[in-house]
DNA sequence: CCGAATTGTCTATTTGTATAGACAAATGGA
DNA sequence: TCCATTTGTCTATACAAATAGACAATTCGG
């Protein structure tokens, strides 16, 4: 741990995650500094203040307009929160969907929406597997979790995770012991129609639902 | 969070912190495969790997000699669990240092030492303040924590502490409002004499200390 | 309408990241 | 000793990241 640790993370990145956390935390709302007064608080150029900027806007967290300035979008309803950095949630709940005693309550084979297919990697309609998974906390529906893999990646991963009881056992049965989990989201919702029946639980019961993205170690995208 | 969300990050840190999570975990002890098969192993070029390891030895992780291969430092005694990308301590117990309620045990001025001036990105020999805090869970000291400032960059931080009762408090008061923890190590340590006796506890006892390092918005070290 | 403030776009330059290939130097076993 | 394996070092190239400066386009208040 000599020097800095932030060695190897570019600059616009570690803006971008600054400001996203700031959003996500209700510190910053409504409208931002201008991009001027935002490089010179970062002590950086506004070029690499506007790329921060622009990842936020493509992943739906602001919106500029010249002239006017840069807004954070509000979010109804739904609170996100997100990215591993400062959740002290992610990592626990994240782990509970590779861990054993969650059980399946569905496996379909789908094409891959536009959706999916985006933060796949891959292209729409792909052949994919999606689980649903559920992993109850003090007899409680508490987590439900959508997976979906590739299925030319992971052939038999249904049967393997029947057997298994674990993702990870059944990836590393199918020869992919070695993943790592890139990203968790955490999201607070309301149960809706489907997984209330699914889950036995009253409608709009809260529940915790992760979405994460699991890479092999060469960085190809296996788990959504 | 479309596309690859390890975008902005450096292929070389990527595998890094990979590697750091296998020694810290178990997975990897002893001898690494060599530089040719990990590059082939994380689809990359041998010299990315080469850079990963060099980090590494540069934190004392790895060693390498040539001819030989590289091989894990083995660790004696204390348990080093690293990096906030996969601890469920790391953000728990890192916030501990800056909430309320913990008391202040000592607090000194100082000239940087070699180890404090290299992670802070100073020069050796610049004057310090050092505090030494004490948190206190179930009526038993766990948590024992060291901090030090630059002194020419937080002039009264002792007082501003004592009366704010907690460091984010302490520093908002300062003009430092706006702070960052870069990184939180925590390690599993048995209380040493000078520590049993602070903390009257018995000797060895187990403790578990941290270290982290707040940084300005600019980037700027504030806090180790 | 004017002008200040703000975002958008362009060119240019420097430094960091990643790849590719080649070869030297040391180790350890046959 | 010889040879395969492994780390260390060098050169070169291509692309991303970050800086710098300039100017256009738009918005909004006075």
């Amino acid at each position: 741990m000599t020097a800095h640790s932030s060695a190897g993370i570019a600059r616009w990145r570690q803006i971008a995650d600054h400001l996203r956390l700031d959003i996500a935390e209700g510190r910053l709302s409504d409208m931002l500094p201008s991009e001027a007064r935002l490089a010179e608080r970062f002590a950086v150029n506004r070029h690499t203040v506007r790329r921060a900027i622009a990842t936020l806007a493509e992943e739906g967290l602001l919106s500029a307009t010249r002239g006017r300035g840069t807004f954070v979008t509000p979010r109804p309803g739904r609170i996100i929160y997100p990215v591993g950095s400062s959740s002290r949630f992610s990592e626990n709940i994240g782990a509970a969907s590779r861990e054993p005693g969650g059980s399946m309550i569905g496996a379909v084979r789908e094409a891959a929406s536009a959706d999916v297919a985006g933060h796949f990697g891959c292209r729409t309609g792909v052949p994919l597997v999606r689980l649903e998974l559920l992993r109850v906390a003090d007899g409680a529906p508490l987590i439900v979790s959508t997976v979906w893999f590739e299925e030319a990646r992971v052939p038999g991963i249904v049967a393997a995770y029947a057997e298994a009881g674990s993702i990870t056992r059944a990836l590393a049965s199918l020869g992919h012991a070695d993943q790592r989990r890139l990203w968790t989201r955490v999201a607070a919702i309301a149960a809706e129609p489907g997984d209330a029946e699914h889950l036995g639980c009253p409608l709009a019961a809260p529940l915790i639902a992760t979405t994460s993205l699991t890479v092999t170690v060469a960085g190809e995208p296996l788990q959504y």
